[in-house]
RNA sequence: GCGCCCGUAGCUCAGCUGGAUAGAGCGACGGCCUCCGGAGCCGUAGGUCACAGGUUCGAAUCCUGUCGGGCGCACCA
């Protein structure tokens, strides 16, 4: 289906050598897996079929591989095999000709880019939707809602760079009862109307921020403050009266908020679906029907759910061992949950409800949001997506289990099965985070603190943009006391946004990140300015050869001519390392793993600087040595730079 | 109680479908700029891979159990 890259094509047709090889030699069947071998000169690629097939053939795995590497005749591009280890069969790859080969081809498949998905993958309806960002309507980003967007967007840009056309949606959840709390604060405690409220001073979300946490204090214990934001959730679904428009209003701004804050790490969306157009043309009460129609849902006639409509979870082996094995979807006060609105949408996603939304444009270009009426016929195709992929933290794992058993118990099987939820963990305070914000989580030890939004424990994206911003254009004004203001705040967003999305996305998605501002705030190792250096590096020894009148590039032919001799280990093991990318990039996207991206790239940028000081291409006299470490940056650059666009890393022109 | 995740160097973490002397970064210590700019490189010190069994020619990796830690099991999302 989607191409391999010419280094997988020769693994393959390697492997398929070997195969055949080993039925002539042994008679048996083995597909023998092949590894990247430790270290150079060892070899390049390593099979340890022998040592598997020791078991069978009731021998010692170095005499296997001894007796198949006498036989052997692989293709031209093998120069050499060896047996090594305990027996594994080692392949010396003809550096030369490979070199060559990947300076002469692209990457990726050029026939798809952004713009441009494979237009086979579009002919077939591949269409991937993801959701991702879906913070609430109701406060200001954090960092944890970052590293959900930072993931989200590093995966749409991997799955279009592969070919898969892809539309991004950002969910607004403005019918919740997060949003509800933030009318209440506004209306109830401050006191506030529409125009007060609209005339509020920006940073709004911030203020907002502050207010939530004041809502939540103000509920406490007093139920007749909490019927108070009963009666407004009614209000934000029926979308009707001075609650509801309320709701609105903030609702626009926070999300104008967010949408800025975004912008900032370069993340943008194609979409923004409303939750009250999900209720507004009944997605949601036509859902309901058809869950009520397929015995999926049943009224409680008494027991703690007395009133509400559940979906009973028992009977599902996923769902065994709960305490209470219902869901409720419609709560008895007649408002509908969170799950039961994600249900009604994910039918949507996949076009099951057999209706469609409304749209209007949003503010900037490009971006559309749903309606519910007065839309504007001309919009792009929406939804219908042959596969949907949430982002969103593994503490909601259990709610997005049970969307799919929404759509199960509906007969949607197979779209059951192709919703994807792309769990992460979430991102909590260091100790010494919490400490220097002022949360003491009581005395107790070194643990680290969740942050909450409705506790108002947390660092603001914004914030942290700003610091980490500060703190690189102070190193840039060191470096650089000659540049003006304008080009210096450039430079240091460049190198911000590079840190901050980088250090969001080498943290694997299994485990927590516990935030600290010493760590953030270190641009050494491990880091985007790490990379970032690396190309600035890059890019200055094509600037001098062109100032001493010399060519920046080799072409293919001319490498291909070189003598193999010329490649040492440490260059062809940057070579080769460069040459799995696109490899790398597609089992990234397909296990939802995307640290890998950025591991790789950071094995690329260390092996590259190591290079770079041992091997001097400005005053080399041997052409044809000068010619050798050219290709190699040649061949580093252009998969670092791949790399650093799926990241979303800026490439600065100096540092 | 049940489910998911984590437990590898002082700290933060990599270690792919089991395979070649367990790797980085930070921190510590010691080197390397009359420059392809030290946001870099090289080196030293630092590990009974939580613990106990099991499977295997071979286990940090797979299985079982135990002990720590995090999260979830709402008419919040």
């Amino acid at each position: 289906m989607l191409k391999l890259s010419l280094f997988q094509e020769l693994e393959k047709e390697l492997a398929t050598h070997l195969r055949q090889h080993i039925e002539a030699v042994f008679g048996v069947e083995h597909d023998p897996v092949v590894q990247m071998s430790p270290r150079r000169e060892l070899g390049d690629l390593a099979f340890p079929a022998a040592l598997h097939l020791a078991k069978v053939l009731r021998r010692k795995p170095r005499e296997i591989a001894t007796e198949l590497a006498d036989g052997l005749r692989f293709p031209d591009s093998v120069s050499r095999v060896s047996v090594e280890g305990a027996g594994f069969l080692n392949v010396f790859l003809d550096r030369s000709a490979l070199a060559a080969r990947l300076i002469e081809l692209p990457l990726f498949d050029e026939t798809s880019s952004d713009e441009k998905p494979s237009e086979e993958l579009r002919r077939l309806g591949e269409k991937i939707i993801v959701e991702h960002t879906n913070i609430n309507p109701n406060k200001a980003a954090h960092i944890g809602h970052l590293r959900n967007a930072v993931l989200g967007d590093v995966l749409v840009r991997s799955l279009r760079r592969i070919g898969y056309p892809v539309e991004i949606q950002n969910y607004i959840d403005d019918t919740g009862v997060q949003l509800a709390d933030a009318v209440v604060g506004f209306i109830d405690l401050r006191g506030m109307g529409l125009d007060e409220v609209a005339a509020l001073p920006e940073p709004f979300d911030y203020t907002c921020w502050d207010l939530y946490s004041e809502v939540g204090r103000w509920y406490e214990g007093d139920d007749e403050r909490k019927a108070v934001r009963r009666e407004t959730l009614h209000a934000l679904e029926s979308d009707n009266g001075p609650r509801a428009e309320m709701g609105r209003l903030i609702a626009r701004r926070i999300v104008s908020r967010h949408l800025a804050t975004m912008k900032r790490l370069d993340i943008g969306y194609d979409l923004l679906t409303r939750e009250r157009d999900i209720l507004g043309l009944d997605f949601f009460e036509n859902a309901f029907e058809k869950l009520k129609a397929s015995g999926a849902v049943r009224l409680e006639a008494d027991g703690k759910n007395k009133g509400c409509w559940v979906m009973p979870l028992s009977q599902s082996a996923e769902f065994a061992g709960l305490e209470d094995p219902d869901k409720v979807i419609v709560r008895s006060d007649g408002t509908v949950t969170y799950v039961g609105k994600d249900i009604a949408y994910q039918l949507w996603k996949f076009g099951l409800l057999g209706r469609d939304f409304d749209y209007v444009r949003w503010e900037e270009e490009g971006l559309w949001e749903t309606a519910s009426t007065g839309g504007i016929p001309s919009h792009p195709e929406f939804g219908q997506g042959k596969k949907v992929i949430n982002v969103i933290d593994a503490r909601q794992s259990y709610l997005q289990k049970i969307v799919r058993v929404g759509l199960e118990s509906l007969g949607h099987a197979d779209e059951a099965e192709r919703s994807v939820h792309f769990a992460y963990e979430m991102v909590s305070l260091s100790r010494a985070a919490a400490e220097h914000l002022g949360y003491l989580s009581g005395e107790d030890e070194n643990k680290s603190l969740e942050m909450s939004g409705r506790k108002g424990i947390g660092v603001k994206a914004d914030d942290l943009l700003d610091q980490v911003e500060a703190k690189l254009r102070e190193m840039v004004v060191e470096r650089y006391p000659e540049l003006d203001a304008e080009s210096l705040d450039d430079l240091a967003r460049q190198l911000a946004i590079g840190a901050l999305r980088f250090f969001m996305v080498k943290a694997t998605t299994t485990r927590v990140i516990a935030f600290d501002f010493q760590e953030a705030l270190n641009f050494k190792g491990e880091t985007g300015p790490y990379l970032q250096y690396s190309m600035v590096r890059e890019r200055k020894i094509r600037r001098k050869l062109e100032d001493a009148g010399m060519a920046t590039e080799v072409d293919a032919a001319t490498v291909a001519g070189l003598d193999a001799e010329l490649w040492s280990d440490d260059l062809w093991d940057l070579v080769l390392a460069a040459a799995q990318t696109p490899a790398v990039v597609a089992s990234a996207s397909k296990s939802l793993e995307l640290s890998l991206i950025a591991r790789q790239a950071l094995d690329l940028a260390g092996k590259f600087h190591s290079v770079y000081q041992r091997h001097r291409i400005l005053d080399e006299t041997n052409e044809s040595l000068r010619q050798v470490r050219m290709a190699t940056v040649q061949v580093f650059r252009k998969s670092l730079l791949a790399l650093l666009d799926l990241l979303g890393v800026p490439v600065p022109e100096k540092m």
